[in-house]
DNA sequence: TATTGTTATACTCTATAACTATA
DNA sequence: TATAGTTATAGAGTATAACAATA
């Protein structure tokens, strides 16, 4: 579909030698090195996302606010932050979702200038799936031994804390 | 701006406790629980991409067209290839950054239907620019200890490698 | 006055379909 | 016939600006 494209290139300006980001003394730049190569597959991946919307026929907008809608009544206004878009975006986008019969409208009772956002039966139905669906490992990472994937988990995990 | 949008979520279907992913045996759930940190740290940097492409003037498509023009002259039809898009998107797509005067479109000799891009000397200076930018860690992995990143570089090294 | 959501407008990205010029 | 790129058209996502309702 579109989207993000992966790539099998190093972002290092020297060039695309297996042991790019290897140059320099190994402490200034491990950071550096450690991230070309995350981001190198996380654009491999990303690549594949609107397809994987697609396949619960969602733009890949939609399929995130599908996903940041679990916890429970969200303010438009609150969305529009999390998509870090203008709000008047949201109006439109939650239009073609309400009419699709996945979220609702509800006004705040505290403020009446808020409307809350709720997923439907349908909605949350479909968020079930989709989760379901973006839990699937790609074969890059699946590939990987356990030992690894063991190290890849626990430094996510320390990666993560600190946000 | 806009795009994929940060979550402090997990991925996992029983919620979001710090150690959601440990149930199960942990050899069965191992690739799905690194894939749902790793998915999760993803999303959360996806985020600020369109940001990153306006800070170059670049939509996050040009912005990645940029980064894929690096090689040398690109046929139309591959960079649509690359872009997961229909080669007509190409056409308004390439338009504009030749306006900007970023890419030049050159015939084939060998195949006069095939329209060679390559980047113009601005927009060399522009890739190196933002590839730089691109290669910046973000505090999440800066943070990190350097027995975890070398641990992380090497992980990502092996798991690049079967692609 | 300030904030929430909407409307109006314009631009970019995307898909499909029909077209052209080559092969 | 088939392929590379274009044009036409339509829909979705985005930004800015102006607006109504509410605080």
């Amino acid at each position: 579909m579109r989207g993000m494209s992966g790539s099998s290139e190093s972002l290092e300006r020297r060039g695309r030698s297996p042991d790019a980001g290897q140059e320099a003394s190994e402490d200034t730049g491990l950071p550096r090195q450690a991230w070309t190569l995350l981001f190198e597959l996380m654009h491999a991946h990303m690549r594949n996302f609107p397809a994987l919307a697609a396949e619960f026929e969602l733009s890949p907008v939609q399929a995130h606010v599908v996903r940041q809608l679990g916890e429970g009544p969200l303010a438009m206004s609150t969305l529009a932050n999390y998509l870090s878009c203008d709000a008047s975006n949201v109006t439109g986008l939650v239009d073609r979702m309400e009419a699709r019969g996945l979220v609702e409208r509800r006004s705040s009772e505290q403020d009446r200038r808020v409307k809350m956002l709720v997923l439907t039966e349908a909605g949350v139905a479909l968020r079930e799936r989709l989760l379901e669906r973006l839990a699937e490992p790609p074969e890059l990472i699946a590939a990987l031994s356990d030992e690894d994937l063991r190290a890849l988990r626990d430094i996510m995990r320390r990666a993560l804390r600190s946000q």
